[in-house]
DNA sequence: TTTGACTCTGGAGTTAACTCCAGGGTTTAT
DNA sequence: ATAAACCCTGGAGTTAACTCCAGAGTCAAA
């Protein structure tokens, strides 16, 4: 697209290491159709530009902020074509993503809200297991 | 163990629907060693006691609460032999799952943030994505 | 010129917890 | 007696996101 000297390229060893990901996980990425390098040296070496870079670190981003890579994908392709893209479209996957971790969220809270009463349940001693508390919750009916 | 008629003993498709669980299930349990069932028919059928439906329940009941199966197995051990292991050993295990689950959800509470605040500047409108606000975030060195 | 560091491809292995299948026996109801 | 419904084993497939490997080619420096 842009005027880029070969010497603007990087090779994937190179990428990986700005990047701090492996060549494989470069490749990987690759082979999900995430991210392939704008040219290819005359031995077949991946060549990655500028753009490309820019490209790797939206998808670093976008995966902390709890993105799956089948996510991205759907992300990188409303970003190359935000001219036939809404807002809206855009909205509608961070919202459904946002829905998904507050889920979890919960899940996760009543299991540690459970696991809390166990530990407070039991003072972990070095007697025998034989009354343990704990042990006991797990065989009732309604662990919690 | 204790006495027990034929009549008393389930059959795996009666223990899968007891509990809700698939057959396969339940012999996947059987090969990861977490519930062998007391008997087999003459031809082979696996025969299950009410104290191997207390067994399964407990792992039931256990999964509920967070562990994995292989964590369920040692409990299941402790709990086999209480009299040669302690509270302490119990209790180990608990606070273990308890930190892990504390670290899952404090990683996913700052994901959530980050979708709020995206989710907030962005409108989700029917315009082009052309500015979307989400995605020059995603864009930006430090999305969040 | 030869060594070492790099790159390529294609494919297999990892983890967790199942799920499904084929190809066969068994039990039960009609 | 036969069909439906059940059970058996062994093994392959699923998902996500890598990771590792073999066997081969390439490039840079001494």
């Amino acid at each position: 697209m842009s005027t880029m000297k070969k010497s603007d390229l990087l090779k994937i060893g190179e990428l990986a290491r700005l990047t701090d990901l492996s060549n494989d996980t470069i490749r990987f990425y690759e082979s999900k159709g995430l991210l392939t390098p704008s040219e290819r040296s005359d031995a077949g070496y991946r060549l990655y530009s500028a753009d490309d870079v820019e490209k790797l670190l939206f998808i670093q981003r976008t995966k902390t902020v709890g993105f799956t890579l089948n996510e991205i994908s759907e992300l990188m392709e409303l970003k190359l074509h935000p001219d036939t893209h809404t807002c809206g479209e855009v909205k509608k996957v961070t919202e459904q993503k946002l829905q998904q971790v507050t889920a979890k969220i919960n899940e996760l809270e009543r299991i540690r809200q459970s696991l809390l009463q166990m530990n407070n349940l039991c003072d972990g001693g070095p007697e025998s297991a034989q009354h343990c508390t704990i042990l006991q919750l797990l065989d009732s009916e309604k662990p919690l």
